[in-house]
RNA sequence: GCCUGGGUGGCGGAAUAGGUAGACGCAAGGGACUUAAAAUCCCUCGGUCCUCGCGGCUGUACGAGUUCGAUUCUCGUCCUAGGCACCA
């Protein structure tokens, strides 16, 4: 017997399909289409063990489709711009360009050694110009469409990145990539105007049958959108002071009203009385304390009084104007209504600067006393003080006083959302330049189609300090305005590499067009993506940019399709020790130590078999040893006969009416059914459990020691079958020991094998008993068997008659095939 | 505080539509083979009680409920992971 070497096998298998081009795909009109794609990584050096999970899961899934038909398109590529590049270069004196295709080229072949099977030739690097090319071109677009605007804001800013983050960006005051401190300052900074999206990407969320509910949530609670209405308050001197608010139904137990710092009203309200200096010195220091500071919780509520006071339109009641630190400018109007009976903050502070409290909702079945009030009533109940609404129910009443302040013109309905739009310039080197040109005379030009691509320059020395290169390369820089001619400058901030991510899953259907960003025929055969693989950490940053991008292509009309992954399945981390593999933490299994040791089959198959994907996996040394013998186990079970089953036909069904047959034929049929289910619906560590059922099933029958033609038949139709099943998840061993048994020139990977049901079906069932659904007894009887045969078989058991004596049965319920049921008392 | 998930043996995890809880694997214990070891193979393996039987009781975070029957459905409680968090 030839022993089980992984590596010889393994590289002579990766020779093979790569010499074949075997995953190489086109259109084909005659296949159903399957686009699966797992998230590209990020060329950092070499592959983590998060990688070999998620690239192990897609390729069962890929290799299992083309063997069920499909016409699959699986390409792998590369996120290739981004900071770690720049601090290499920075760091050992080596380009960016130079390190990332470094890294890309080990980390491709760390891919070939897995055995993933991509179609190659569609590889993306985005960092190449004939990427990001594209991505200027559609920059451009994006600007003649008022999707992409340039203003001055304060932005977050990560002084140890030294560049901008989006909102996305920012975790609890701390940056993503680097976790350090969030500062916030003044920049003039490109955006994408996601917001214009903001509705349909939220109202889309219900139409992802396909996605995790999970990120739907993340997805809804990150866009954040609120019913409400905006009220126009009146200052004394009649001009509006409009406020958004989302519970109407309080408008009558406004008391105050308060402004952000950065309200246009709040600098000049005091003008010229006697609180002037305070309400200044207020702003002053509220504008002082940045975001993160305000995002810190139990920040304490303050506030000032201007001396002004406005009118509630409903109530033409006097209240006074507050300026506080927790009303914010970029969110509904910057002003708000404080109704501290109802609302938890203005209760906190209506307190501490002694405001009334006017109660308009009551629980129904009780009162509210606004002086022993300790907290705000936030619930639901009946509307009291509240003109012609009191007595009704504060939801109903809600679209209705929205109705009466439209009618009385006091404002209107309004939908706000918490999304803001995406601010992409990165004040770094190593990404994608944006294609504008600042003249003095014409301002904003962008640059010219045919002038694109602006190509980043390669042969820039990157120092430590702030500024990006770059701003201080004259040659980059330096350029003649396109439409008048004179001297400009050129845009030396980069965009942020989410961009790139959000539309390379479109590029891998056309990689190699050069007429426009996307070849509109062969996007519209392979877009959407039918699977999307990857980590739920990109459940809000990258998942919802894309949504957006997609959605912009296809109004760009660059493509069909609205959404861009029609089912997403978010693979849960790989743990070891308590905690994710990380450097700091010391506990990285390196997936070159596992190939080495054991071959990558085992690797694959115990990233699959030790937990569901969703799940998070915990590292097991001892589990992978498991993965292993099991290999071993199926080799010896092939190999240990290889030459006894050549020129045996195969058989799937029993030519022997004897037990041993049946059971094993049943069986496989069996396990055909259950891995085929498995794998649809990705519980491919049970997929994998039954075939190693199948397995020890197998040997059981070969401990029989039949030796008749039909015994060897049917053996060589269980082996089969086990090799077709595993071929998915290791298609190494399984192609190898296929070749060992001859199988009649049939290739393996081309077909998936099908059951027949009615060997799925035992002929004999074993039915449990229960007595008032205690189990007592069990007995083996004929499939579909008559109920009242059923029945005298079951009370005749003498178990049965035991605990049924002296009783009264009430009535049997029987479950087909499986239970017996006797209520008695 | 709000929104999602999730709590099953010593461990990773099964149980697809309410019907035998613990598949499969790991670890552990016992045995066979061997001069010995490795490898391999076989047996045991939730808890508990006894009269050690193809025995009884109990058991899927906890407490109720629906049902002939609940890991599964409903309500409440606790714990835990993730997301959002002064968003008016």
């Amino acid at each position: 017997m030839k022993l089980y070497e992984p590596h010889e096998i393994e590289e002579r298998r990766q020779a093979a399909w790569e010499k074949d081009q075997l995953f190489r795909v086109s259109e084909d009109g005659t296949k159903e289409k399957y686009y699966l794609l797992e998230m590209f990584p990020y060329p950092s050096g070499r592959i983590h063990m998060g990688h070999v999970r998620n690239y192990s899961i897609g390729d069962v899934i890929a290799r299992y489709k083309r063997m069920k038909g499909f016409n699959v398109l699986h390409p792998m590529g590369w996120d290739a711009f981004g900071m770690p590049a720049e601090n290499a270069a920075i760091e050992r004196g080596i380009q960016p360009a130079t390190w990332t295709h470094e890294n890309i080229d080990y980390m491709r072949k760390q891919l070939k050694r897995l055995g993933f099977g991509y179609d190659w030739t569609r590889e993306i690097a985005t960092c190449d110009v004939e990427y990001y090319r594209w991505e200027q071109w559609i920059f451009l677009k994006m600007f003649e469409r008022g999707l992409v605007y340039r203003k001055s804001s304060p932005v977050n800013y990560c002084p140890k990145c030294q560049t901008v983050l989006a909102n996305e960006q920012v975790e609890g005051g701390a940056c993503w990539r680097c976790s350090e401190e969030v500062i916030q300052k003044e920049l003039t900074q490109w955006f994408f105007a996601i917001t214009q999206y903001a509705d349909e990407l939220y109202d889309y969320c219900d139409r992802l049958p396909g996605w995790p509910e999970k990120v739907l949530s993340m997805q809804k609670n990150w866009i954040g959108k609120s019913y409400g209405v905006e009220v126009d308050f009146r200052l004394e001197d009649g001009s509006p002071l409009t406020i958004f608010t989302t519970r109407p139904d309080t408008l009558y137990g406004v008391t105050f009203m308060v402004l952000a710092p950065e309200h246009p009203f709040s600098g000049v309200l005091a003008l010229g009385t006697p609180y002037e200096h305070d309400v200044h010195a207020f702003i002053d220091r509220a504008k002082a304390q940045d975001r993160s500071f305000r995002a810190e919780t139990e920040i304490k509520k303050e506030g000032v009084f201007t001396g002004k006071y406005a009118i509630n339109p409903l109530t033409d009641t006097k209240i006074p104007i507050y300026i506080g630190n927790f009303v914010l400018m970029g969110y509904g109007t910057g002003a708000i209504m404080s109704v501290p009976a109802h609302d938890q903050r203005d209760f906190e502070f209506a307190k501490t600067f002694d405001l009334p409290l006017i109660v308009t909702i009551v629980p129904e079945d009780g009162a509210l006393d606004p002086a022993a009030m300790t907290e705000a009533y936030e619930a639901d109940g009946i509307m009291v003080n509240s003109g012609t609404f009191v007595g009704m129910k504060n939801r109903e009443a809600i679209p209705k006083i929205i109705d009466f302040i439209e009618e009385k013109g006091m404002g209107k309905g309004k939908v706000n959302f918490r999304l803001r739009d995406w601010g992409i310039s990165r004040q770094r080197y190593w990404g994608t330049p944006i294609p504008v040109i600042y003249c003095d005379d014409c301002g904003i030009v962008p640059v010219p189609y045919e002038d694109l691509p602006v190509v980043l320059p390669l042969d820039l020395e990157i120092k430590v300090v702030g500024k990006s290169p770059l701003a201080e390369c004259a040659e980059f820089y330096n350029v003649h305005c396109p439409k008048c001619g004179k001297p400009a400058k050129r845009e030396t901030d980069t965009m942020d590499t989410f961009v790139e991510s959000s539309w390379y899953f479109l590029r891998y259907t056309c990689p190699q067009y050069d007429e426009g960003p996307l070849d509109r025929k062969k996007v519209d055969y392979w877009a959407p993506v039918d699977q999307y693989i990857g980590g739920v950490e990109h459940a809000v940053l990258h998942l919802l940019y894309s949504r957006f991008f997609n959605r912009v292509l296809n109004d760009l009309g660059l493509m069909g399709a609205r959404e861009p992954f029609k089912n997403l399945l978010t693979q849960g981390m790989v743990i070891k020790d308590g905690s994710k593999m990380s450097k700091s933490k010391g506990n990285v299994v390196d997936p070159d130590y596992l190939i080495e040791k054991y071959g990558a089959d085992t690797a694959r198959l115990f990233c699959l078999f030790a937990s569901p994907p969703e799940k998070d996996l915990d590292w097991s040394d001892k589990g992978v040893e498991g993965s292993f013998r099991f290999l071993q186990r199926v080799w010896r079970l092939v190999a240990d006969r290889a030459e006894a089953l050549q020129g045996v036909e195969a058989y799937l069904v029993p030519e022997e009416r004897e037990s041993d047959y049946i059971q094993l034929a049943h069986k496989i049929h069996k396990t055909i059914k259950k891995v085929t289910e498995d794998i649809e619906r990705f519980h491919l560590n049970t997929a994998i459990a039954s075939i190693m059922e199948l397995v020890n099933t197998t040997y059981k029958f070969i401990e029989m020691e039949r030796k008749e033609k039909a015994a060897l038949s049917l053996l060589k139709g269980a082996i089969e079958t086990v090799i077709m099943l595993l071929f998915p998840f290791v298609p190494h061993i399984a192609e190898e020991l296929w070749g060992q048994i001859e199988t009649g020139g049939r290739l393996l990977g081309a077909y998936w094998p099908v059951w027949d049901e009615a060997y799925v079906k035992d002929e004999k069932v074993m039915v449990v008993v229960q007595i008032n659904g205690k189990l007592r007894d069990s007995c083996e009887v004929e499939r579909d068997m008559e109920e009242a045969q059923l029945k005298e078989i079951i009370f005749g058991l003498e178990k049965i008659q035991r605990y049924v004596e002296g009783t009264e049965i009430i009535k049997t319920i029987i479950v087909p095939n499986k239970l017996v049921n006797i209520v008695c008392r």
